[in-house]
DNA sequence: AAGTTTACCAACCGCATATAT
DNA sequence: TATATATGCGGTTGGTAAACT
């Protein structure tokens, strides 16, 4: 749709980044703090694109980032919030202190997502997996292709599942739509974290249908798997 | 030991939204 | 108010180490 790119790709280094280049960023938001993205590089002396350098400082230089393995708290908490919030990794992480929206992101899809469809819990409804198959045709189908995307480690998972198991599920094709359509809560009570998401000025009406539905309270995360 | 598959995670891309002009 | 630009977000990809055959 004819937007300008967000910076002169033809001098920006692309890739891993160096210890050098992430020297380079650290010592620049220290001395000038965040913001101003679009001009960071050249005033670092990166080259960088301002995207790049924001996630590289976001997801791995930032001093406050909690690095290392999950705990079942944290667990629990990223399969609560994203009963309630979907795939809004953002708010989720922000209520992860230490954690990133793209770390969570990862996590979900790499262990959380199976751990749940192992439970027979369909990980974007959060409902059992059996519930889709008394729904509308198309909307199983829907159902059962979001659990494996088409690309990527969910592909990989698929491929698994039709090489080693009986039951072959995704039919790889067409993107599933966006589970996190639709109107966001106000506020959230989730597992015993209050959550305050307002976007507006907060009101008392009830949550999403999912939380409406007192799914919040369900049993996630009492069994621990690994 | 070599080749293949799987799991993980950093980084990129494109779109949506916010902000400035 | 309309348009342009910057930033943020979520989805996806690619590299690589570990596990498996």
């Amino acid at each position: 749709m004819g937007r300008s790119p967000c910076c002169e790709k033809a001098h920006t280094n692309k890739g891993a980044w160096t210890k050098e280049e992430d020297q380079r960023l650290v010592a620049y938001i220290k001395a000038h703090g965040e913001g101003c993205w679009r001009s960071l590089p050249k005033a670092a002396g990166l080259l960088r694109c301002g995207k790049s350098c924001r996630l590289r400082w976001i997801n791995y230089l930032r001093p406050d980032l909690k690095r290392g393995n999950f705990t079942q708290e944290e667990d629990d908490v990223i399969i609560k919030l994203h009963q309630v919030l979907g795939n809004k990794w953002s708010l989720i992480a922000a209520q992860l202190p230490g954690r990133t929206d793209n770390e969570i992101k990862n996590y979900w899809n790499t262990h959380i997502k199976r751990k749940l469809i192992a439970r027979g819990i369909d990980p974007r409804t959060h409902q059992p997996a059996s519930a889709a198959a008394v729904a509308p045709a198309a909307a199983a189908a829907a159902a059962a292709q979001s659990s494996f995307r088409h690309h990527g480690d969910d592909e990989a998972v698929a491929r698994r599942s039709c090489s080693r198991d009986s039951g072959c599920i995704a039919a790889h094709s067409s993107d599933d739509d966006d589970s996190t359509s639709g109107s966001l809560p106000h506020q959230h009570a989730v597992g015993g974290i209050d959550l305050n998401l307002s976007l507006s000025p907060p009101t008392s009406q009830p949550s999403s249908p999912a939380a409406a539905k007192g799914v919040v309270a369900s049993g996630y995360g009492q069994g621990s798997e690994s």
